[in-house]
DNA sequence: CTTGACTTTGAATCACCAGTCAACTCGATC
DNA sequence: GATCGAGTTGACTGGTGATTCAAAGTCAAG
């Protein structure tokens, strides 16, 4: 039966994209072999081309696929919480490279850097990349705007502007972090993008604070 | 004569290492072969490979090269200026890809990308990424002290914290504006950076200034 | 049980490219 | 003008890895 093709088609699919992402995390875009994906799936090389009509674009929907997974996840993430300091609070922790202990979200930020620079020669990709960061931003924009919706921030500088910048130091920091620099650790960016974020959106930051 | 041999193999040696360096920003890392260079050099593949040891070694010791290349123009720029105020909007100016119409700039930003995906995997790169990164925040770091001790600048918060602050807002954004994000232009680009660096460091900002 | 569409395999193909090497060039030196 | 050796060439080697393909396997439906 058709569903029955279907489902299996969809599930080995999306296998196939799970080991991809797994794989360039791994050991890099450039070092990823089909050979290496088959592997990590358990099925033998052919299988992947039959999936994909290129390495190239499994790599690619491999890279946006993820993307969306992380986006998602962190988007059920920060509707339980009510208050948009904690979502901010919150948005911040999970953006921080080895922050938590789930280390997904070191995954997630090796994948971002191979975007950019696949971005710079594959439109295809370029394409992807801007949607994708424009929801990076608009997802802070909108705890901002949520958060002067209640009252619970003050009116202030247009809350894109916030979110591009909040986004754009968050980006920054976050390369530097999972780079392993000896002078920017989790905690320090951490406290930096809270300080940063308070002064954007105009509100006082207490001593000790945390999500 | 040993200093005849000596100088046009220090002439070839940058002579290669400059023609890496463009071969990367326009082909990308990945896709850099030997061949490419040498042709770049009008030279054959062989001379490459007499000259450096290995394709992974030029490719590593280019993307430092050129990175210091950039590094000491912009040092060498910014000593022309006095105030620090100005070295400070000189600096964002020379960092907003695209900007000025030097388009250098481009190529900088490519190869930061590059340099940061490779240096995941690639120990001797790591640790030649740190340093150069700190440089970079430190260059940032040296114009609040100096407008300090002039009394340009008020005291403040750290500026060392400053310098990871605003170099990391600088790398995020530059990000975008390389991609030719269409919600992040260079002009943008360049008023977030002087309005966040105004607010960091604690003056006002001048409706319309340029450096 | 047979059929036929879908899935899977793994060997074969094909192109590409890093790195090697033997030979050649040519200016400097004696 | 013979010799030396750094610099240079370009053909060659060896390995790798994407992609193709014919054959084999699976399984639901008739």
């Amino acid at each position: 039966m058709a569903r029955v093709r279907q489902k299996n088609g969809k599930d080995r699919h999306q296998e196939i994209l799970e080991a991809a992402a797994r794989v360039i995390t791994d050991r890099g875009l450039a070092e990823t072999r089909i050979q290496d994906i088959a592997e990590r799936c358990g099925v033998s090389p052919g299988l992947i081309l039959y999936y994909f009509e290129s390495k190239d674009r499994l790599l690619v929907e491999a890279l946006t696929y993820a993307n969306d997974k992380y986006y998602l996840a962190q988007a059920r993430d920060l509707r339980r919480l009510d208050s948009a300091r904690d979502q901010l609070w919150r948005l911040i922790d999970l953006s921080v490279p080895g922050l938590l202990p789930d280390f997904e979200r070191l995954e997630e930020w090796a994948l971002w850097i191979e975007i950019w620079v696949r971005a710079l020669r594959d439109p295809a990709l370029a394409k992807e990349r801007e949607v994708l960061d424009r929801r990076w931003r608009q997802s802070i924009a909108d705890i901002v705007r949520q958060g002067r919706t209640t009252g619970e921030f003050d009116e202030g500088e247009d809350a894109d502007e916030i979110g591009m910048k909040l986004g754009a130091l968050i980006d920054g920091l976050a390369i530097q972090v999972l780079m392993n620099d000896t002078q920017v650790g989790p905690e320090h960016m951490q406290r930096m993008c809270q300080e940063v974020a308070a002064s954007l959106i105009g509100f006082e930051l207490a001593p000790a604070t945390s999500a």
